[in-house]
DNA sequence: TTGAAAGCGCTAACAT
DNA sequence: ATGTTAGCGCTTTCAA
């Protein structure tokens, strides 16, 4: 493997000189920089960035670090949506990803600053932990640069990106209202999610402002899963049949409430309204195609890197980043059938 | 940050010593260790893998090269088990992976094997890539370690990992037969494709084994597109109303398929018997669900990342590994309707 | 404009 | 069982 040690040598000049040469720099004489470039190529140099990075203190790197990959995020491909929008943008600012896929088990052996320091990341992008967990504090503490995503937690060295999930809830909610209905419930995701106590206090706040009571024996945890929203929708609907919408905070939550729905015999948007939260490709496809409140998780990567690649590189003004929703009205919400007409 | 050197220093050793104390080498006596354990754990020590690489001129590193992740991709999720399958074997056996996502523009910048030695990987696995990709040479004729995926190619450094795809495609033919079908058409991926070229040749063995005459107007190129397929079975359905089922090499061109079914009136599976390949999630949510061929991605990535690492630890037998796929059969086929009986 | 020399943190002969 | 020394490939003072 070529070293600028042999570019050196044949191109008759001192390792300093091909050094400089390679990167730009303006005191080299243009001829010996034209021969330089010219041995490199011949020699089919590539520099040695751990050697670079070694000196430099500083790896192009950024870890992507991942709570929980193998699970039933599959399904709603969040993961892979955060990692492409976080590569891309990675890839254009020049830095690389490495990926760092981690379990509760897991952290127990490792930290997470030990992650990152032996791999002497620049910083790090942290996605799917959730509020409890043993990393977090870590984060906090180190000094490594970090970016979470859907955690809001701000420092010198951290920084977040979520989307605004209150809005996002109200924008459903006042969907379901502007349909006429009255009887609106909530499938949540598990409260270890800061994203559930926002789109929980985005469906109270809608309520409370066109003064319908806040019920809370409504408000039901799906867990974020298919399965769970099911059985919990079965149980909604056995004890309230006055409830004629629910709103999901997520789409596979829906789905399953859907499918619950369809169990008891009812028909979706007829009986039960139903929308969700995310707009992950399963709901253009599923029947009826399902009404939610679309979120650029993309952008949710692409941001992430970007705010942190700003804080590696002192560009900085703000730490924080929020992204916007959009309602998407699909086929499983209607207009309240008003049997009191 | 902590080095050994200070570790040295306070445990008042030599730096020799307490890199073999770290690293669990038998030659140093067992109070010093722990003297010198307890430093390290003290002083927070991490170690410097960089530097470890570049001393022993390995990174324990493996390059995951995807081409085209922005794209259609997203929809099949392919990428990302590969990717999800690569990481859990890789992390396993304690390797880091690094993600290098790639486009037809980008490869002209910058070369596969200029892009693996800069990062100093120790092997790469590929992805994506198409038979007809510039990369593909290059990977041959590059000494790095590499396993493709879905790309037959063989030597001394690269082997391959990939379904048996001319099994699969007989077993989705195979099963049409039996449900009493004669005339099978077939929306095949774009022939840059290894593996639509051999889905193809499952497709035509299978049927010249019945006596079946393989009838090329019934054999159409839907570029794995759902678009593209769809707009294909428009014509084949239009020209060949004699044909009764169809056999598509993916699930999302099946899918595709059971749309411009629909949209000529036509009921699948009654009118219209369509089976597909890969079984992505959307086969089971779709209406109807799809009967499909499913292949096992996760292992794809996972056996990849598997030889690579045997191959670069030198554990190696065989440089190839071919999964199986398993047959599917779920609401979109049945019965072949007989007018004549 | 160029070169000599030091050093990033680590491992690995080669002594002792 | 431990230490001395050299060196991985690179960047960066400092001098010339």
């Amino acid at each position: 493997m070529t070293t600028i040690k042999d570019i050196a040598k044949v191109a008759g000049v001192s390792i300093t000189t091909v050094s400089r040469a390679l990167n730009g720099y303006s005191d080299v004489n243009e001829k010996t920089r034209k021969k330089i470039m010219q041995v490199a190529k011949d020699l089919n140099y590539s520099p040695n960035t751990l050697a670079r990075s070694l000196v430099m203190n500083k790896s192009k790197t950024i870890g992507l670090i991942v709570s929980g990959m193998t699970e039933a995020n599959k399904k709603d491909n969040f993961t892979f949506e955060v990692l492409s929008g976080a590569n891309d943008c990675i890839s254009e600012r020049d830095y690389d990803l490495v990926l760092f896929s981690t379990t509760t088990a897991k952290q127990r052996e490792k930290t997470y600053s030990q992650l990152c320091r032996e791999r002497r990341v620049d910083g790090a992008i942290v996605q799917g932990m959730k509020i409890d967990d043993p990393y977090l504090k870590e984060v906090i503490e180190s000094d490594i640069p970090c970016v979470l995503i859907d955690i809001p937690i701000e420092s010198d060295t951290v920084g977040y990106v979520t989307t605004d999930n209150v809005l996002g809830a109200r924008k459903a909610v006042r969907h379901l209202i502007e349909l006429g209905h009255k009887n609106i419930a909530m499938i949540n995701g598990h409260n270890q999610a800061y994203v559930s106590i926002k789109r929980l206090e985005g469906y109270e706040k809608s309520l409370q402002e066109e003064g319908f009571p806040v019920n809370q024996s409504w408000i039901l945890d799906g867990s974020f899963s298919e399965e769970k929203a099911y059985e919990q929708t079965l149980v909604l609907l056995r004890n309230h049949p006055e409830v004629t919408a629910l709103f999901c905070a997520s789409d596979l939550m829906a789905l399953g409430a859907i499918k619950a729905a369809k169990a008891l015999g009812m028909d979706v948007p007829r009986n039960l309204s139903v929308i969700g939260f995310d707009d992950i490709l399963l709901s253009s496809y599923s029947t009826p195609q399902l009404s939610t409140v679309g979120q650029n998780i993309f952008q949710l990567g692409y941001q992430a890197a970007n705010l942190l690649i700003d804080m590696l590189e002192v560009k900085t003004k703000s730490h924080v980043c929020i992204l916007d929703t959009e309602l998407i009205a699909r086929e499983s919400t209607c207009k309240a059938q008003n049997d009191q007409d």
